[in-house]
DNA sequence: CGGAGGGTTGAGATTCATCAACGCGTGTGG
DNA sequence: CCACACGCGTTGATGAATCTCAACCCTCCG
C-alpha cells in the first residue's frame, strides 16, 4: 500500500535514512497504519514483539510496571520516533509495555519485515543499529542520573536536550508531554518535579505552565557534559565558562 | 593473523555466532590481542571510539564518571564478553570509560573493520543488533530497578539472573567481581549491598565470603519476572508459587 | 455551576548515603 | 617468623533527601 508519509514539519525518520526507494517501497509494503485513541495499549508485557511501531501523529510511551503497579518509564515518543525496534531482537517475549499518550496515527512494519530486511539491506541493519544505539546511550544517561545526580540536574540536562534540540537560537521552548510524565521518566515523583521547576527559577530559567524561558543562551550550560559538548555551538570557543572550565559544572 | 580464540569452557562469544569461516577470518584479519594489568583503562569518556573490546581472559568494567568523581558502574565483563561494540555506533565521543579489573587478555577489532562487515555480512549485523538490544533490555532492568526496587530485590534479580545462568540445578555459586563493583553495578553502596545480603539469609539464601548457598531451588522464585520467566524451568508448572501466582511476589 | 484531572504546596516518615571505626586476611619486608 | 600495612568487607550512628500522604488550587468541559 501506499503511505501518506509526510513528515515535513520534523526530520525524516532516522529508520528509513538513506533508504533506495527500492527499499523502502518493500519494507512499507506490508506495514499499515492505523488511528488510535488515548490511553491505548498497543503492546504488553510478555506480548510476543509483532510489529515495530513508527509515530505519525499523537505521542506514545513505552514503560514497565512492577507488582504494585508502579510505572518506570523509558521513553516518551513524537512524532518522528519509532519503538519496538530495539525489542524484536531481543528476542522472546516484550520487557515492555506500549501505551498512547494522545489519540495518534501510527504506522505498524511487521516484525517477519524488519528482520529479513536487516539480512538483505546494509544501510538499514545500520540504521536499526544506529537508533538502537542512541536508545542505549540514553539508557546510560538515565542511569548515570538516577545514581548520582540531584533532581535540579536531571531536570537541567533534559531541558539542555530539548533546548538544543529546538535549536540553540532560541531562548523558549514548550514541554511536549505532560508533567507527570516526564517527571517519572526523569525518575521522580511529580511533587519532587514541581519543586524541582521552582528552583530552576532562580538559575534563570523560567517556568510558567509548560513554556520554559532562558534568560540567555548560557543559561543551560551548567548542566552540559562530554556527551552534549559536541552538540552546543558555544564548545571551544571560550564564551561557554562551564565547557572551558567542566569543574565549575553545577554540583546540586 | 591467526588468533587462539580457546573458549573451551565458555560459549563461543555471541558476536561470532553463525558467521562463516570466510566472514570470521575477514573480520579478525586486522584484530590484535594485548595483555593489560590490573586498573589499565582502554577508554576514556571522550575518547574517539576506535574497537571493539572482546575479553579472552580476566575481567573489564565499563563505567562512567561525573565531576565529583563518583563512579556508576555499566556493564561488568566477563571471558566472551565485548563492549564498545554499541558505542562504535553511537556517532560520536564515547559516553563510557572503559577499565581492566583484573589482568586481562584482550582481543580488539579495529571500528571500521567492524561498519564495513556490518554492512557485507547480515549475520554479522543480526548478531550485533542481537548484543546491543540485549544491552539495552539489561539497561531498562537497571533504571526500573533503581525506580521503583528495594534493594533486596535488586540483588535478589541479580542472584536469579547468575542463578540461572550457571544452570538452574545447582545450588551454589559464587560472584564473579568485587561486591564493591557488584554494589556500584547495583546502584548501591557497599555498605548498603553488604547489609542487604545479611537479609538474604531469611530468605533461605546463605552468603559466606563470595559464595552464594540456596536452601532449595525456589529461593530465588520470589524475585522472578516476567522477563525472567521463559529462562525458568519452572515456568508454567504448578511447582513454582511465585510463577503461577505472581501477586504473591516480594513486595519488600 | 460543578466535577474531574493535572498541578502545586505542605508536613511527616522512611530510607539510603555518609562518615567513622573495626575486623580480617594477605602479602611484604625486616 | 613475626610485625605491619593495606585492601576489602562489615558494623554502627547520624543526617539529608526524597517519597508518601493529604489538602488545595486551577483550568477545562460537560
Amino acid at each position: 500500500m501506499m503511505l501518506p508519509l509526510n513528515f515535513s514539519k520534523q526530520k525524516n525518520p532516522q529508520l528509513f535514512e538513506k533508504l533506495t526507494e527500492q527499499s523502502l517501497g518493500k519494507l512499507l509494503q506490508h506495514s499499515t497504519v492505523h488511528n488510535y485513541e488515548t490511553d491505548t495499549l498497543l503492546v504488553q508485557q510478555g506480548d510476543k514483539p509483532q510489529h515495530i511501531y513508527l509515530v505519525i501523529e499523537g505521542s506514545v510511551k513505552t514503560f514497565r510496571l512492577d507488582e504494585e503497579g508502579h510505572e518506570t518509564i523509558f521513553r516518551l515518543l513524537q512524532p518522528g520516533d519509532t519503538c519496538m525496534d530495539a525489542v524484536l531482537f531481543m528476542g522472546g517475549p516484550s520487557p515492555i509495555y506500549v501505551q498512547t499518550l494522545t489519540p495518534s496515527k501510527i504506522l505498524m512494519i511487521p516484525e517477519r519485515i524488519v528482520k529479513t530486511h536487516v539480512l538483505e539491506d546494509g544501510q538499514f541493519a545500520t540504521n536499526l543499529l544506529q537508533i538502537v544505539t542512541k536508545y542505549y546511550k540514553n539508557s546510560m544517561h538515565q542511569i548515570d542520573a538516577m545514581n548520582i545526580k540531584s533532581p535540579i540536574q536531571r531536570v537541567g540536562y533534559y531541558f539542555l536536550l530539548k533546548h538544543l534540540d529546538k535549536g540553540h537560537d532560541s531562548l523558549e521552548f514548550t514541554l511536549p508531554f505532560h508533567k507527570q510524565s516526564i517527571a517519572n521518566y526523569l525518575g521522580m515523583t511529580p511533587e519532587t518535579f514541581s519543586r524541582t521547576l521552582k528552583k530552576m527559577k532562580e538559575l534563570g530559567i523560567d517556568v510558567k505552565g509548560d513554556t520554559i524561558k532562558l534568560r540567555d543562551t548560557y543559561a543551560l550550560c551548567l548542566f552540559c557534559d562530554s556527551d552534549t559538548q559536541a552538540l552546543c555551538p558555544h564548545y571551544s570557543s571560550e564564551d561557554c565558562q562551564s565547557c572551558v572550565h567542566p569543574q565549575v559544572n553545577y554540583k546540586g
